[in-house]
DNA sequence: CTCTACATTAGACAAAGTCCAATAATTGAA
DNA sequence: TTCAATTATTGGACTTTGTCTAATGTAGAG
């Protein structure tokens, strides 16, 4: 896994390779999801986005996250039915989810293997296989 | 696996195990849950369940699921950021999910393994593991 | 600097799901 | 069987996540 780009002009380079326009915006957006490799909500990031100065709107976020993610730049992990996260990590991984809490956590491809997975109906093809480990305290309701 | 009860008398009997005043609502929707063994949204159980004769609100729909969700009678199936799909098989098992068509197929648990499992963080269990498998036809968009 | 294509925006809209307070059904005890 | 108490159902308001639109703003090639 390759370091993330941390700064302006890092940021500024990604965008052009993968010729999107680096509008003040975006390098807002893509500097909330790469300096901290976190998964987080469009809310989340609309927030963090507009913690100084209110500069970016609701559609831009959208419009920005969705475009990240035809790129290839950011992926969605789907976990929890109320809201899609973005991952900054689109190298083969997996996660752990705790359900009380809602914080997701990596779990690197290489550390663990399927075996198994059944032959495809002719025609298809694999875009991804999700693991999701769902975790919570012992001590819980219902533990 | 045991075999999925069909008729009014054994989903009777189902509900009263868990504690659930089988009422005509409820017997309506489990019908559609459990006679064919599909993963359903919400709102397809509502057009289902309305078929005949529309005697079943949207509120109950939800309550109802909601309800046999937490009596552990189906699961949640989290594998499409726009609705949830509801799942009569409760026992440890994946899926396969065209992310075209939407169409949802099982993987049983015994044909799979998964090594490599991180330690949990201290005072943590694990919930459940889902493994999705995304598919798409080779020849659609991208292909 | 100008022009054009593209990006941003507020707010309307849509869909999934929850909540509420009024009504209706179920149930078990008399 | 009756009846009161409990529990379930309901329409519709509400919330949240996300999309769309048409008007406005901006970037950057020339
Ligand atoms: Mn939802
Ligand atoms: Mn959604
Ligand atoms: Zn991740
Ligand atoms: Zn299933």
């Amino acid at each position: 896994m390759e370091a993330m780009p941390y700064n302006r002009p890092m940021l500024l380079a990604l965008l052009r390779k993968h010729d999107i326009s680096p509008t003040h915006q975006r390098l807002e957006i893509a500097q909330v999801l790469f300096r901290r490799c976190h998964h987080l909500s469009a809310d989340q990031i609309l927030v963090m986005v507009n913690k100084r100065h209110a500069e970016t709107s609701k559609a831009t976020v959208y419009n920005t996250l969705n475009l990240f993610r035809d790129c290839g730049l950011i992926r969605e992990v789907i976990v929890d039915p109320k809201r899609v996260f973005y991952d900054p990590n689109t190298e083969p991984h997996h996660h752990l989810y705790n359900v009380d809490s809602g914080e997701i956590t990596d779990i690197a491809a290489d550390a663990l293997s399927v075996s198994g997975l059944p032959d495809l109906p002719p025609g298809m093809v694999t875009v991804g296989v999700d693991i999701i480990v769902r975790i919570r305290a012992s001590d819980s309701l219902l533990g």
